[in-house]
DNA sequence: TATGCCACCTAC
DNA sequence: TCAGGTAGGTGGCATA
């Protein structure tokens, strides 16, 4: 599922929400043993029934992703055999192709050894990226593309190990790959007006003279993609079996020219590399960009102007055009820049970002239009923290947002409020816990000894292992955590615990709110809103706080009047020098469960609200009613997961991080949690169906 | 405070 | 035993 689907965590859980749409519940393995102890008739059915529900869900996943038959469309395509296509890697289908054709050709295929592969010279050749502009546009940027850039360049240039000469002015040890070879000066000479010089200064003959294997088969395989997809087109709506057949056949021949040239580099693990062949590509692509990029910087109709560029895509701002204006444009850029190449080679005109943040290299985001006709434009985001996954759902989500807003209403005050407004829930606890966790690939055992300490998420994986020493996540597997309040000084790697600690009914820890809000929330959105001469952390410091006014409606609401000054314990903004340790005292101490008031240590009720018994069985049986409301909504629903109607003989069982109703669940179970304690405190026992809790 | 290293994840 | 490539940004920590 790791190469199937993109996941902050890879729980059968999850992806069955992912790819079935269905949530299915996890039930914990303490509780299935208990089931399957009670033996046949009592209660082992349900055990049983479990363990075979999620069976069978693998099947049907694989079904669903119709796994089976892209694999064996797959194996057809690159010529082997079903399950390696599975279990090896992207050389053994190269080989596969590049051998067959070879042996046409009659070539012989001499592989070399593991010795020559490790003291090839390095490779030289880098892409071009350019350093964006970073700014924000709300003028059109255009984005254009070189269509399969790297074969196209094996195509036009008949780059190959075949017709390659070496080096122009070889070294002295004349090294060519892994071998050494140096052409005779004669054959040079004699072929002067055949040969093509690579802007790395190395040469390889012409096609008319000997055309390549690798330019062969690449054509051979561009040709067939393009033939496959107008079969596609042709297609009937109904036939949706040939459908699925055919975009499987083009989808592997797509990825099979992708991975020719990272054949050639294969420096690590290779088995026929060849670093000038490689260079050579990576050159020509790099020449074959500059020079379009100099052609639409120089034109003198367009008024445009490269602002960005990475490997093989442009993108092309066009101050004070209209979107109209921009289309006809990018149309115009795309054919002469095509035209200017040599076949196969195709600029394709992708998109228009309008607006968008151009951040850094490999970092971007817009709002994208791909016709003249399209009203809706698609957030389109790349490398910023929308699309990674090594923060969590809280930071991509107000990153979105607040992007979204920008682009929508490119109104920075509306930003401002909205992250006010987020920031004032996150402080307050009415967020979801299920935002706040982090989920990062663990790899025990190829940790560097001379770091200090394990990464977080290994270090919750060792924790867990110590208790269950099956634990253990597999290799590379996503382990979630969340950042705990800690001692003052502590580390981040001693404030990681596993999820579960900090969600369970009792549990002594509480999110450390500041940390997602200073280290992780502010920074991302500081980078993209900084651009605008924004200071975040300045409007997380001067955001309004809970103030007496609001906190004196609430107890007025409640019954109360007013109150004695003196009676504020902590203030907000009141002696700057000290404001940011304020902060953390202020969430470091709880709240009363009535007033909201801020109270000294644990206690649930301010001394205010316990002298006023009438108040607090009032409060105490309203809230008690309404959670138990809420909770047994949730159980309803928790009870429809799956249809497992056994879930509810015992209460639910389920413990699925995947689901949001879990989270829910258990801040209203906590919320019940405090409130009969509170109850308890003030000598007044709330009850529900006779029970005492 | 600047810098180097490690780890992770992404763009192409 | 086998394993496509390089460039690049960022957080966290220890050290200079």
């Amino acid at each position: 599922m790791r190469g199937e689907v993109k996941l902050n965590n890879y729980s059968l859980e999850a992806v069955a929400d992912e790819v079935l749409r269905r949530k299915v519940p996890l039930v914990p393995n303490k509780t299935l043993n208990r089931w399957f102890a009670t033996g046949p008739g009592q209660g082992r059915h349900r055990c049983i029934e479990y363990v075979n529900s999620r069976a069978m869900l693998n099947l049907e996943i694989i079904n669903q992703l119709d796994l089976v038959n892209r694999t064996s469309e797959l194996a057809r395509v690159f010529g082997i055999d079903f399950f390696s296509v599975l279990s090896r890697g992207s050389q053994f289908r190269v080989e596969s192709m590049l051998l067959r054709l070879a042996h046409t050709q009659n070539y012989l295929a001499i592989s070399p050894g593991n010795q020559q592969v490790a003291s090839q010279p390095a490779m030289e050749c880098m892409p071009l990226v350019m350093e964006p502009e970073s700014a924000f546009y709300s003028d059109p940027v255009l984005v254009l593309d070189f269509q399969s850039l790297y074969p196209s360049m094996i195509i036009a240039y008949n780059l190959c190990y075949s017709t390659c000469l070496g080096k122009v002015f070889p070294s002295k040890s004349s090294v060519l790959g892994v071998s050494s070879y140096s052409a005779d000066p004669h054959t040079i000479a004699d072929l002067k007006n055949q040969l093509i010089l690579t802007p790395n200064g190395v040469l390889y003959v012409q096609p008319e003279v000997r055309k390549g294997v690798v330019p062969r088969l690449l054509e051979e395989i561009l040709s067939t993609r393009i033939m496959v997809k107008q079969a596609l087109k042709k297609l009937a709506p109904s036939q949706k079996v040939l459908q699925k057949i055919l975009n499987a056949r083009q989808l592997a021949l797509k990825l099979i020219a992708n991975v020719t040239y990272g054949y050639t580099a294969a420096g690590f693990s290779g088995r026929m590399p060849c670093a000038e062949l490689a260079d050579s590509i990576v050159q020509c692509g790099r020449r074959t960009l500059e020079t379009a990029i100099s052609f639409v910087n120089q034109h003198p109709l367009w008024n445009a102007r490269v602002v960005y560029g990475d490997t093989d895509s442009m993108f092309v701002l066009l101050k004070g055009r209209s979107r109209e204006e921009a289309f006809r444009i990018g149309k115009e850029i795309a054919s002469l820049v095509t035209a200017i190449n040599p076949d196969p080679v195709t600029l394709k005109f992708e998109k228009v970002y309008h607006p968008c943040f151009l951040l850094t290299k490999k970092r971007y985001v817009g709002y994208s239009y791909e016709n003249p006709e399209q009203n809706e434009p698609i957030f389109d985001a790349k490398g910023i923290e929308t699309v990674r996954r090594d923060t969590c759902p809280a930071v991509a989500k107000m990153l979105e947002r607040s992007l979204r807003i920008m682009f929508e209403e490119q109104d920075l005050v509306k930003v401002k409020s909205y992250v006010e407004r987020q920031w004032t829930r996150i402080l307050s606890g009415k967020v979801s816990i299920q935002d706040f966790i982090f989920a990062k690939e663990v790899r025990l055992g190829t940790y560097s000894a001379r770091a200090s300490s394990l990464p977080p998420a290994a270090i919750v994986a060792t924790k867990a292992m110590l208790s269950d020493p099956r634990a253990e996540p597999r290799y590379a597997e996503r382990v979630p955590y969340v950042v705990i309040h800690g001692e003052p000084g502590a580390r981040l790697v001693d404030m990681v615990i596993n999820p579960y600690g900090l969600l369970e009914v009792g549990s002594p820890y509480r999110l450390n709110e500041l940390y997602y809000i200073t280290k992780q929330i502010i920074p991302a959105l500081q980078r993209v809103f900084g651009l605008l001469g924004v200071n975040l952390n300045k409007w997380f410091k001067e955001m309004p706080r809970p103030t007496r006014s609001t906190l004196a409606k609430r107890q007025s609401a409640l019954g109360h009047g007013s109150r004695d000054s003196s009676s504020i314990r902590l203030g907000w903004n009141k002696k700057p020098s000290a404001k940011v340790a304020r902060i953390d005292t202020y969430y470091m101490s709880s709240h009363c469960t009535i007033c909201g008031d801020t109270v000294q240590g644990s206690e649930t009720f301010c001394s205010y609200c316990l002298k006023n018994e009438a108040v607090v069985a009032t409060v105490v049986t309203g809230r008690t009613s309404k959670l138990e409301r809420e909770i047994q909504h949730l159980a309803a629903v928790c009870g429809h997961c799956g249809g497992a109607d056994w879930i509810m003989e015992s209460g639910v069982k389920c413990v699925s991080l995947a689901c949001p109703v879990f989270y829910e669940r258990l801040k209203i179970q906590k919320e019940l949690r405090v409130v009969s304690e509170s109850a308890g405190e003030a000598g007044y026992y709330p009850f529900c169906c006779g029970e005492l809790f």
